[in-house]
DNA sequence: TATATTTGCATCGTGAACGATATAAATTAA
DNA sequence: TTAATTTATATCGTTCACGATGCAAATATA
């Protein structure tokens, strides 16, 4: 059934596409209003776990590669939100930590995880059935990024 | 439990971007061979569905703006892949059809839906569990794109 | 009919993603 | 120790995404 496969509804990657191109969007609000993109936004969720850690920690972190993150590290920098200096032990390394600002920026966005989760809810998505949901995209996750 | 609802762990919206972009990054192999990309092979999989449509249509369909798809067609255009041509009863349209050459990549694409759905089965991901999958994704597109 | 508004598409600027490549520091092998 | 290799990060070029804005054609309003 080529017809089938080739149809835009039976496909599931535009459907993650898709849902996380408008997950990302709804971010975008809350945000911005801090000067906040959603990537930067995910390393500060990296930072906030665990401060000072090198480039390559938060890259595979976020399943990125340093060539995508370090310029987005080097905005940040600029923004003020976090600091980079050479490792003493490894100097061919970048440790990244938070800078005052990046830490304080955590009570601000304190709000966030709620109003989006809650934007999200739905018939199809509650409380009971995220975890589901979760365990599948984590298996998509496990099988396509150990390759 | 504010310190809970930051981590990464818990985040949907990660895993959705996680799992796009690998999934996308599963295509690249499949469609770089046919200088294609991922966004390029999904407006091929809208206008296999149905010729010669107006770019706003095309849009809607993939959820995009026309400032984001005027320029994917414009590079399509330009790899002669489709045509581009003024609407006869409104001017303002863009009507975009296929070529001979974007007609013949559909049979040259043939086996990429097989071999990415392949690519995807795993334990928790399973020709019986993707319906809800789908329905869950759907559900957040739908409850997202509807504001 | 003249004017205002809406609609469809395009252009511009910025920030990701990512393949390819470069560079310097660290590690391993010779 | 010197040379080869690996590792960590950075740079570059191209293609999205997307907010903001521009413009001409169509439609609505006065």
């Amino acid at each position: 059934m080529i017809e089938e496969a080739f149809k835009l509804d039976n496909q599931l990657c535009f459907r993650l596409y898709t849902a996380s191109r408008l997950l990302t969007q709804a971010y975008h609000p809350l945000l911005s209003e801090y000067g906040l993109t959603y990537p930067q936004y995910l390393v500060l969720l990296v930072l906030w776990e665990k401060d000072a850690q090198p480039v390559n920690d938060i890259a595979r972190r976020l399943f990125l590669e340093t060539n995508t993150v370090t310029p987005l590290l080097q905005r940040m920098e600029k923004e003020g939100v976090l600091n980079r200096r050479k490792g003493e032990n490894d100097a061919r390394q970048m440790i990244v930590s938070l800078s005052r600002k990046g830490k304080l920026l955590r009570k601000k966005l304190s709000g966030v995880p709620f109003s989006v989760g809650n934007a999200v809810l739905c018939d199809s998505v509650t409380p009971e059935s995220t975890p589901e949901l979760f365990r599948m995209l984590d298996g998509i996750i496990l099988n396509l990024s150990s390759r």
